[in-house]
DNA sequence: TCTGGGGTCCTAGGACCC
DNA sequence: TCTGGGGTCCTAGGACCC
């Protein structure tokens, strides 16, 4: 928490609507729904006047429409949504360079480098000119809370809706929050509120009132920590501006059950070539595939599998995903399935990049994971490499040693991409080295062995030795 | 009117290793 | 021969968010 209300929370009213709307005139004043619009779909965003009617997100379409059968009923038209979404961040980061996006129509804001001082009447000026430079430029409006920290700004600007604004001055945080609903708390859904009501605890005053133990013993250990401290207003999260993928996924509901092995298998190699084009785009490869189903009775089943070294490759992850769906019992049908890949990292398979580099120049890496005989860990030397430049290297892999792991394979060519970070990982025993060919330019070597003999352990990071100016090229296998 | 698609994080049990 | 405690990785499921 800081000490004045720099942190903000900046949330675009009914966005995807709001898009709609600016773009066609004579949607303006009008229910109108973006959703799905077929069978199975659902609400994503309801206009204002929508809402009227009782029209929510996540809402069946088939309930909107016998709600509100005069609305718009429109398919989402996401390059719209993301350019509008753009002009919006980059009036947003004129105000300030600490900007974490959470989604593509809010952000969360930390004012501090540039108005370290602000008190609570100059953070209300600044929302105020830069909700204005918003509508001006991209005719949306903007709801905006701040605070001390992210909570209070999220609650308050969803509190602040539609087109308005909420400075929370620091000290009120706590007796803000303590009449609300405890669903107001990002994070309480409605299986943790009907958990806490059924305990006699409704309001966020009551949540607050409890024992950590008490709320550990009801929620679980993290959920019931981060909880207790929330209720009384306490939040240290930071704003941060980037943050790695996790996972990339796909799925997609049938618009009635499937049965049809041969079906589900086609909708796999489908989805499969989704995952498979966004991980290159991206130049991300995962090691762990996962399938997901979901029942005729909406209940929802994942099987997982964990490969030897991470792939982007759709011929690989489609043959563990078809191979986790023979392990389905599919009888009672399907209505969604889907693909994912997760334990990303930003690796590329060599293929994807071979016509790319023919013209470049391909200086010479060696990387080395070493280790003395009687320490064995699987984690080893594992870790991010940093490679600075050039930003594409490739070249071949040698392993010795019975116990060596690592992603590469003997033989396999590999290549450090365009992120400036490779990885190696070697389980203890041997060593590998990775061995860059090219022009007779040795840039330098990662080291992991530890320098005075003693066990390596994972606090020993890789190291980046920049190779000596002069020209010893020629030894490029190790220390 | 049954309930989308893209994610993140947490829990819990079992395997495996030291 | 029996016993234990810690740590990591993997898998499955569930809550939650927009």
């Amino acid at each position: 928490m800081r000490a004045r209300p720099v942190i903000l929370h900046l949330d675009l009213d009914a966005f995807f609507t709001a898009v709609e709307q600016l773009h066609k005139p004579s949607l303006r004043g009008k229910p109108v729904v973006v959703g799905g619009v077929r069978g199975r779909g659902v609400v994503s965003t309801a206009s204002y006047e929508a809402r009227v009617f009782g029209l929510r997100s996540a809402m069946p379409t088939a309930e909107a429409r016998r709600r509100c059968p005069n609305a718009a009923f429109l398919s989402p038209r996401f390059e719209a949504y993301r350019d509008a979404s753009h002009a919006v961040m980059d009036l947003v980061r004129e105000l300030t360079p600490l900007v974490e996006q959470v989604s593509i129509d809010e952000a969360y804001l930390d004012l501090t480098p540039e108005h370290p001082q602000a008190d609570v009447a100059l953070v209300g000026e600044l929302v105020e000119g830069l909700r204005a430079r918003i509508h001006a430029r991209t005719g949306l409006t903007a709801s905006v809370g701040a605070g001390t920290s992210k909570l209070v700004a999220k609650i308050h600007s969803d509190l602040a809706k539609p087109d308005g604004q909420i400075v929370v001055p620091p000290g009120e945080e706590a007796e803000r929050l303590a009449p609300m609903a405890v669903r107001a708390i990002p994070g309480v859904g409605p299986a943790t509120a009907a958990r806490l009501t059924a305990h006699g605890i409704a309001t966020v005053g009551r949540l607050a009132a409890l024992e950590l133990d008490e709320v550990v013993a009801l929620l679980g250990k993290a959920h019931g920590t981060q909880l207790h401290a929330f209720a009384r207003g306490e939040d240290d999260r930071e704003v941060v501006t980037e943050r790695a993928a996790k996972s990339v996924s796909a799925e997609s509901t049938f618009e009635t059950d499937v049965t049809d092995r041969v079906r589900l298998a086609e909708h796999v190699r489908r989805l499969t070539d989704r995952v498979g084009e966004r991980l290159r785009a991206d130049g991300l490869s995962g090691r762990t595939v996962v399938l997901k189903a979901r029942r005729h009775d909406f209940s929802t089943l994942t099987r997982s599998t964990t490969l030897d070294q991470p792939t982007d490759a759709d011929s690989v992850v489609a043959r563990q995903a078809l191979r986790l769906l023979d392990g389905l019992d599919v009888a009672d049908g399907l209505r969604l399935l889907g693909v994912g890949v997760s334990g990303l990292s930003l690796y590329t398979q060599p293929d994807l990049l071979d016509g790319l580099l023919d013209d470049r120049p391909t200086p010479v890496r060696t990387s080395t994971v070493e280790d003395d005989d009687e320490f064995v860990r699987p984690d080893a030397g594992g870790g991010a490499l940093p490679v600075d430049e050039p930003p594409v290297a490739r070249g071949e892999v040698d392993t010795e040693g019975p116990a060596v792991r690592s992603p590469w394979r003997p033989g396999q060519d590999v290549e450090h991409a365009e992120h400036g970070r490779g990885w190696v990982q070697g389980s203890g025993v041997g060593r590998v080295t990775v061995r860059f060919e090219g022009p007779n330019t040795e840039v330098g070597r990662i080291r992991t062995f530890a320098e005075d003999d003693r066990a390596l352990t994972p606090a020993d990071p890789p190291v980046w030795q920049p190779a000596e100016p002069a020209d010893d090229a020629a030894d490029t296998t190790g220390p």
